[in-house]
DNA sequence: TCAAAAGTGTTTGGTTTACACCCATGA
DNA sequence: TCATGGGTGTAAACCAAACACTTTTGA
């Protein structure tokens, strides 16, 4: 399937900030550039008839193969030049038949999407213009394509923020999950440690999960419980708001 | 000065929720339509140089004549058909000679705004497309064209939430005000009524105000104290944000 | 001199923080 | 059996909500 620029608007694109949490570490999804091997965010382009939402859930069931992914907009970029393009790109892009040079000399005005996943439900996979796609770690992406550093960086400030006043997890961990991994999640986002049992009390008082049995398996030490969501309960306090912050 | 699309970019617009607080209430600016007569948020369009904050402010400055407002952008609004207009309007904008109908017979994406200003120093002035320009209370505005209604709303829902952690008042009070002024406006805003005493109490902990000497002009009874934002320190907790909540 | 608005302060209850002890587990 | 991680509890500090009394002002 040939990508057709008459079908898409004009001047318009999305990237996607999308995040997972694995090995205690927050991931980020990256696509590798065919020609520059340079590192940048999924993104795409808004059909004709279609919201951004839609075509931001579009790109990233491409790219993860998840359809209804948690998926918000956060902010847009559109500083004029943020989107010219390296000189040498230009020269490379003119092997591609497809008429993309064109295209991507174009302003763009791109609107900027955060995503939480579940990391092990996700497959990675490039698109028309990537070599590769995978999870990096959060802390070692280095440098990142045109303003992609800019937007991952905002995308991420704008979850801490969201964290003062809504739950988050549902969508980043499994089913099942400890409470340490719920603490190591949070820990991770703010950036900074919190305490183990304040945080359980915390966290219990939303009323946003329930307890499971014991969990047996592997893992060295006293064995913690078990929790999942009360998908129900966390809606309403997405909607509601929680009342503390963190 | 004919307005020429060839020098803004396609499919993007902007509209502004512009706030304003006068005699104890919230004040929107609105426009009312030369054709229909229907009002609507003061909105433009994006140069091909320009970012779309340099368009709002832009566009601000020509219906307010202030320049350098408070403004942010906070959602995009990009349902395919939303933009969609009337076929009345289709049909009296042939009356236009300024080749406006195709242009505006475009599907549009647009950035919502949300703009904080001093009543006092605002000059609505109307726009091309616009019969006149004037305040109205937040409560006494009923319909508003296309899905403006929609943009205002989630404007106020974001200031709201804003305030729960920044600072607010700097944009839409005059430099000298009464604590009494500054509680009815977060209170307006709110949409519900706070302590007297302990609104005072946590606005000071803030550290933002300067007291200044009491004020003895016209109003009856027992007169308040005068107050200025600091705006260092003001513009410091804008960055950092306040601890507690509304 | 009185009603209404505004200045100031205190009590109370909940929430957050800091910290301690015990239990389960696999090496 | 012991080091480590995990479950549970409590005292102190802090903050927010509720409420009372006094002062100033113009009518």
């Amino acid at each position: 399937m040939k990508f057709n620029q008459n079908n898409f608007l004009k001047h318009i694109s999305l990237d996607c900030a999308v995040f997972g949490f694995h090995d205690n570490q927050l991931k980020v999804l990256l696509l590798q550039t065919k020609h520059t091997r340079e590192w940048a965010l999924p993104g795409g382009f808004v059909k004709l008839e279609e919201s951004v939402e839609k075509a931001a859930n579009r790109v990233l069931k491409e790219r993860t193969g998840v359809d209804k992914i948690f998926l918000h907009q956060f902010h847009v970029f559109s500083e004029p030049k943020r989107s010219e393009i390296n000189p040498i790109v230009n020269d490379m892009k003119e092997l591609d038949e497809s008429g993309g040079l064109e295209w991507f000399n174009n302003r763009f005005i791109s609107i900027g999407f955060y995503a939480l996943v579940d990391f092990s439900k996700v497959t990675p996979t490039p698109d028309q213009n990537s070599f590769k796609c995978e999870w990096k770690s959060f802390g070692e992406i280095d440098s990142l394509i045109l303003d992609h550093s800019q937007i991952l960086n905002k995308a991420l400030e704008t979850i801490r923020l969201q964290l003062k006043y809504q739950p988050i997890g549902y969508n980043l961990l499994p089913d099942k999950f400890t409470m340490p991994e719920l603490q190591k999640l949070y820990e991770t986002i703010l950036g900074r440690e919190l305490d183990r049992r304040n945080f359980q009390r915390k966290i219990l008082s939303y009323k946003i999960l329930d307890k499971l049995e014991k969990r047996k398996t592997g893992g060295a030490y006293k064995s913690p419980y078990l929790y999942k969501f009360n998908i129900e309960k966390y809606n309403k306090a997405l909607e509601d708001g929680l009342s503390g912050g963190w």
